[in-house]
DNA sequence: GTCATCGACTCAGAAATCTTGAT
DNA sequence: GATCAAGATTTCTGAGTCGATGA
């Protein structure tokens, strides 16, 4: 594991530095190296430390004594901590402030701005260089080396950073009227709204229909989503508790009274049929049941190359296999002599693998009645699981399945990825009921661990993996009242952050140039937090994945660029689940200075913020806003780009979306949601069928503009003079030279042939099949070679018109005319644009996720507003689930509710 | 008082499953 | 209306965040 390299820097920041570093760093712009990037020369910042050597709260030395520095030499994780884990700051800001309205503690914080000498112009700087991205969703992939980074990600991120200089100062704006109106309120009023702020619940309407669309009419008659909301749900519905309504201000005590059926244990392991073996080199072997499962694992997984193909992943699994083997008794050959397994590459799971394999695929082909019979049996068995009683209400449950054994899928290079995940035994599993209640019976001849009565917590079951020692919870589904008022309470944080922005953002751009190391280190990351929406990137452990946030970002993961492009940083890391972020941002150059300071006597597997952690930065976080952390700005900027991106359409007021149709409606919001996606770098693979079904497409417009070909060619048959029509025959050369090669039209035409040929064949089956059901003679073969000729017709005609397409391509109507030729041409052009428009859209989206954006970050009454506002369905965006999740949000906005 | 560890929760992409629409 | 592939949705469980806890 790399060193942390805390504390390698300075403590303080000299000015000597500055200098070198200003000597080092490229030209830049004079206008924006005067634009509040000076070195605070006159105001001596400094980490005031106290006799006993704590660390005080950074104040201006004009206010406090300049003291000892020794404390900032020493690194952060061996530095002492503060007063219940809060910085001096923070507990002096809050000592001094909380008790104070925000409205009043903002004056404060603005006089404090005034001292300084910046200028918040930074923020209006956009991320990223204006770079020449005219499509904004390229179909044809950039050459550079980064391989693996979406190319339609990295190109819109541009453009969103161009759009986010807008975002930003609608955002100043913003906060500064919320504050004005809030002053305007009477003082009390005031007071009482920003204690409660957490527990403001959503409004509902007074006739809401909680499943019904956007716009007041039923919900849509197709699809599955829709068929299975029976009446009686919608009853059911109606007697819903709507937690949105009523007040609950204890955050504590989760609920008064729990009772639930336990949870559901995976089946016991049915070991393999007798012919079914494990070779090894070369011979079969047979193992004791305990040992045939873990070789089961991985044998029914070969053909997940991610996982096998990974060499962590496989020496992980021999070990353990290894270890299961000893236990039970190694393994033995046909003549019951034990063999011992000790290389990994003689071991041959095929047969195992095509077991399985027979296994799924026999239970894919079932017929549809053994297929429905089997889920009803299924859903009988887990009915009495997916519901559990809440405060006397009916809850659904979310995963009551106990996690099957396997082999840990760890993501990226995690070091435990392959090892044997063992079977969850009841003794293992603690149950959380209220008290009173029935307890669940553990499985015959078992015991629970432990049954506890806990109203603090949402979980009601709870057990320990074996890999890592994580806790893994049985909790209620995401569409359970306590879900949802978690999620109202995460997006009303968010939006208490919007009031705030303004002078966060202004505070870490003036601390961006603080003399104390520390504060810099902090404004920088912020900055990265705010503009990039990083996470917060706390600190890992040896036997993890070594993957980085923000705060633990090394030196080896950025690199500043050089002359060519003053003040570009490269990021290049992985993120959480092995992500990679890849990306060239535009700074400011005072950020860009910085970076080159914390760079100073480090070396590439160093941290970049050495003096920095997620508790410290979450600390002075809170000392702007209860509750305030890393995490929340996610939120905000992804709630917040999505609610402008929409401004900006119902701002077009030359194209009214509301008059567009469903589709286009879907694509408007489908793109605003690709930006916030895009922002929050959530990526997915490219599916292995993406580059086919992309050339399909792009087979599917050729063939259409070879239709546009041969048609022109008729219409010169019907109107020769054409010929003089010089813009004419340029689109039909064009056609030909530059779109349909003589290539493509060569193997298009085989294509068409064998088409017809395999056409005539099915035919001909069918008709026989039929037959032979009927009891009838089937038809003869010759009959099959007869039709064929039609074929054979076609090709002789195809390469007639391929030799002289302009002779040999004949009107195939008699009653064609100029204009039905026109109009044909016309239909297949709209065609044409529509295909091109999927395969835009698909090529956006082929490695951007937008579903995690959808269900994490984005307000669903954003949604809920776009959908009124432009009378679109609800159901077209919100599946339904996300419809049960988000109901709190579709009850309660309107078309003119804003985030 | 400090700080590593733990507990409880949210967030995340892959895989599995279901639905839709073209042929 | 049967079949199949593509697309949409749901499930699964690993990976984060962040506050609490206790040595």
């Amino acid at each position: 594991m790399p060193s942390t390299g805390r504390g390698k820097g300075p403590a303080m920041i000299s000015k000597a530095l500055e200098q070198k570093v200003d000597r080092e760093v490229p030209d830049g712009d004079e206008d924006q190296a005067a634009d509040g990037i000076a070195v605070l020369d006159d105001v001596d910042m400094v980490d005031a430390v106290a006799p006993r050597g704590q660390r005080r709260a950074r104040k201006p030395a004009v206010k406090e004594d300049t003291t000892d520095e020794s404390d900032d030499d020493v690194p952060l994780t061996k530095r002492r901590k503060t007063v219940n884990g809060t910085p001096k700051k923070a507990v002096k800001e809050s000592d001094s402030e909380d008790d104070i309205p925000l409205t009043k503690r903002r004056t404060s914080a603005v006089k404090k701005e005034v001292v300084t000498q910046h200028s918040d112009s930074d923020s209006d700087v956009p991320l990223t260089k204006k770079r020449a991205a005219t499509n904004k969703r390229p179909l044809v992939k950039d050459e550079s080396d980064d391989s693996d980074v979406p190319i339609a990600a990295s190109a819109a991120r541009k453009s969103l950073a161009k759009e986010k200089k807008d975002i930003e100062k609608a955002a100043d704006v913003t906060a500064k009227k919320i504050r004005a109106a809030e002053k305007k309120k009477p003082a009390a009023k005031r007071v009482k709204k920003e204690e409660s702020e957490d527990e403001v619940k959503p409004k509902a309407k007074p006739k809401a229909k909680a499943n019904g669309t956007a716009n007041g009419t039923k919900k849509g008659a197709k699809g599955k989503a829709v068929k299975d909301e029976s009446p009686q749900e919608e009853e059911e519905e109606d007697e819903e508790y709507k937690w949105w309504l009523e007040q609950n201000n204890d955050n504590s005590v989760k609920w008064t009274t729990l009772s639930h059926n336990g949870v559901l244990f995976p089946p016991e392991y049915e070991p393999l049929p007798k012919h079914v073996k494990l070779y090894y080199d070369g011979k079969p072997v047979t193992l004791h049941p305990k040992a045939e499962e873990v070789a089961g694992f991985f044998g029914s997984m070969l053909n997940s190359e991610v996982n096998v193909g990974n060499p962590i992943f496989c020496a992980n699994f021999f070990d353990d296999f290894q270890t299961v083997l000893k236990e039970t008794g190694g393994a033995k050959d046909a003549d019951g002599k034990k063999v011992n397994i000790k290389d990994f590459k003689k071991l041959d799971f095929t047969k195992i693998f095509e077991y399985y394999e027979a296994d799924r695929e026999a239970k894919r082909s079932r017929s549809a009645a053994e297929k429905k019979a089997a889920k009803a049996e299924k859903d009988a068995a887990e009915e009495k699981y997916l519901t559990c009683k809440l405060d006397g209400r009916t809850e659904k449950v979310g995963n009551f399945r106990v996690e099957p054994p396997g082999l840990f899928r760890g993501r990226g290079q995690h070091p435990k990825t392959g090892r044997v995940k063992q079977r969850v035994m009841p003794e293992q599993v603690t149950i959380n009921i209220g008290k009173g209640e029935k307890v669940p019976s553990p499985p015959p001849g078992h015991n629970w661990a432990k049954v506890i009565h806990d109203n603090t917590v949402t979980w009601l079951a709870t057990w320990k993996e074996n890999i890592n020692g994580n806790t893994k919870y049985v909790m209620l589904a995401a569409t359970s009242s306590l879900k949802g008022m978690s999620d109202f309470k995460k997006f009303e944080k968010a939006r208490e952050l919007k009031k705030h922005i303004d002078r966060i953002r202004k505070d870490y751009q003036k601390d961006l140039v603080s003399k104390v190391m520390v504060d810099r280190q902090r404004a920088t990351a912020m900055y990265f937090i705010d503009k990039l929406a990083l996470r917060a990137g706390n600190e890992k452990g040896e036997d993890e994945a070594d993957t980085v946030g923000c705060c633990s970002l090394r030196l080896e993961h950025i690199t500043l660029s050089t002359t060519e492009e003053p003040f570009h940083v490269t990021f290049d890391f992985l993120g959480k689940d092995s992500i990679r972020y890849h990306d060239t941002v535009e700074v400011t150059e005072q950020v860009y200075k910085n970076l080159k300071i914390f760079e100073k006597r480090k070396s590439p597997e160093d941290q970049l913020f050495d003096r920095l952690n997620t508790p410290t930065l979450n600390a002075h976080l809170r000392s702007y806003m209860p509750g305030l952390t890393a995490k929340v700005f996610r939120t905000y900027n992804a709630s917040w780009t999505m609610a402008q991106e929409i401004k900006l359409l119902e701002a077009d007021k030359k194209n009214p979306l509301k008059k567009a149709n469903v589709h286009e409606k879907i694509l408007a919001y489908n793109e605003a949601n690709r930006k916030v996606a895009i922002l929050c770098n959530h990526q997915r693979t490219v599916g292995k069928a993406h580059d086919t079904q992309m050339e399909k497409l792009e087979y599917k417009v050729k063939e259409k503009k070879y239709k546009q070909y041969r048609i022109k060619h008729m219409m010169l048959k019907i109107n020769p003079k054409l010929e003089k029509d010089k813009s004419f025959m340029a689109d039909l050369n064009n056609l030909y030279k530059n779109v349909l090669t003589e290539k493509w039209i060569e193997q298009h035409h085989k294509d068409l042939v064998e088409g017809e040929k395999v056409k005539i064949q099915k035919k001909f089956e069918k008709e026989n099949e039929k037959l032979e059901a009927d009891g009838e003679k089937p038809l003869k073969d010759s009959e099959l070679e007869d039709r064929l000729t039609a074929a054979d017709d076609l090709e002789k005609q195809l390469a007639k018109e391929f030799k002289d397409p302009k002779k040999n391509i004949a009107v195939e109507n008699a009653n064609s005319t100029i204009e039905k030729c026109e109009n044909n041409i016309a239909k297949l052009d709209e065609s044409i644009q529509a295909i091109e428009t999927q395969m835009i859209d698909k090529e956006a989206n082929k490695t951007i996720a937008l579903g995690t954006s959808k269900l994490n970050y984005i307000d669903p009454r954003i949604t809920v507003m776009f959908c009124k506002k432009f009378e679109l369905p609800i159901e077209k965006v919100f599946s339904k689930t996300l419809r049960d999740k988000f109901k709190w949000a579709i009850d309660s906005t309107d078309e003119n509710w804003d985030f």
